[in-house]
DNA sequence: CAATAGGATGGAT
DNA sequence: ATCCATCCTATTG
């Protein structure tokens, strides 16, 4: 026999490769109501415990990471914002979000009394830019969850998350910023586990990043919250929702294909336009500029640690023969193109 | 050397 | 049977 079945690394792909996830009934409908649509409860139960503030502790720093890959998203937040759509001077407002720059200080608003913008406004005028500021950086981090939400495969609200989900989370949370792996000292622990913890806990748990983790959780609580009290106070998302809309596929609940992955990627080049865009949208000519990203990205919603490039472009060549991706006609390194463009 | 092409095989669905 | 993931050999720029 030759030596085939090398299929057995020591190497731990995840014991489950898709884990029973509860978002089945989380599509996404391309209509308009993008997630309000399904049952947002466990906001609820999160605000009874008191772990979301009147408007959850901000970390505008950490935000500020949320958005490495995506320096524009300032100008356009303001339509993300519906409900509270004051105009006012928008270089102030930079000014403000740009505040902290390196460091991961965690900004907490907790005496401030900020909220999403309706109520509470019993402040100055200088609470108002605040506000503003606020409201800019809501939208940003509600459309990055959602953002990372798609590509995970995961839902919003991290007291849904099963004990794979938390795991996946980990593991983007920590290769978005670079944290040193910390995945292990949570194993084992649902959303419901991880919600219901402390930063002390975290600390506990990861003595290096469990404080960060915590911040990052306490974001997405606070998305998932966001998201609840938009969906019920307007009942219409005008800014991030087009993003959300043009989210295709996985609305199926099938293990999404690779050529879907990519499209996903190239629909966002404001999040993955530094390893993978379009060179000729028309045409569906787009280049890979950074193939190990790309394939770690894969990886990811894979939940596959050992994805690499050569093995992504395998499955890429897989896709010759059944005319779904090819190579354009003047071939150039890393660059494919879709047979049946959009 | 990294990318490319494609065969072989095992696993999951 | 389909779609990968993994591994591998050979070729190419």
């Amino acid at each position: 026999m030759s030596q085939p079945g090398r299929d057995h690394p020591g190497s731990p792909a995840y014991p489950p490769p898709r884990l029973g996830m509860p978002v089945s009934e989380s599509p996404l409908p391309a209509g308009g109501e993008a997630w309000e649509a399904e049952d947002t409860k466990p906001c609820m139960e999160a605000m009874d415990r008191g772990l979301l503030p009147g408007l959850p502790g901000l970390y505008l720093s950490c935000i500020d990471m949320l958005l490495t890959e995506d320096s524009a998203w300032l100008v356009k937040v303001s339509e993300a914002v519906p409900a509270l759509a004051v105009p006012l001077s928008r270089g102030e407002a930079r000014g403000e979000a740009r505040g902290e720059p390196e460091q991961c200080p965690v900004i907490d608003s907790q005496g401030l009394g900020l909220s999403p913008g309706l109520e509470a406004l019993q402040g100055p005028e200088e609470e108002r830019s605040l506000e503003q500021v606020q409201s800019l950086v809501v939208g940003e981090v509600l459309k990055d969850v959602e953002t990372a939400c798609k590509l995970l495969n995961i839902t919003p609200d991290p007291a849904e998350w099963s004990c794979g989900n938390v795991q996946k989370w980990l593991l983007w949370t920590e290769h978005l910023y670079r944290l040193p792996q910390a995945g292990r000292a949570f194993q084992e622990l649902t959303g419901k586990d991880l919600c219901a913890m402390s930063e002390e806990d975290f600390r506990q748990r990861s003595p290096q990043c469990g404080d960060t983790l915590h911040a990052h959780l306490d974001i997405w609580k606070s998305a998932a919250w966001m998201k609840e009290r938009c969906s019920v106070g307007e009942a219409k998302l005008t800014g991030g929702e087009d993003l959300w809309s043009e989210a295709d596929s996985s609305c199926t609940g099938q293990p999404i294909h690779l050529w879907q992955f990519l499209r996903e990627l190239l629909l966002k080049p404001h999040n993955y336009g530094r390893c993978i865009r379009w060179v000729n949208k028309e045409k569906g000519i787009f280049k890979i500029e950074d193939s190990g990203h790309v394939a770690r990205l894969w990886g990811l919603r894979k939940n596959r640690p050992a994805m690499n490039y050569d093995k992504l472009s395998r499955s890429i060549r897989q896709y010759y023969k059944k005319g779904i991706i090819r190579k354009p006609d003047v071939s150039q390194r890393l660059v494919y193109q879709f047979v049946h463009p959009v």
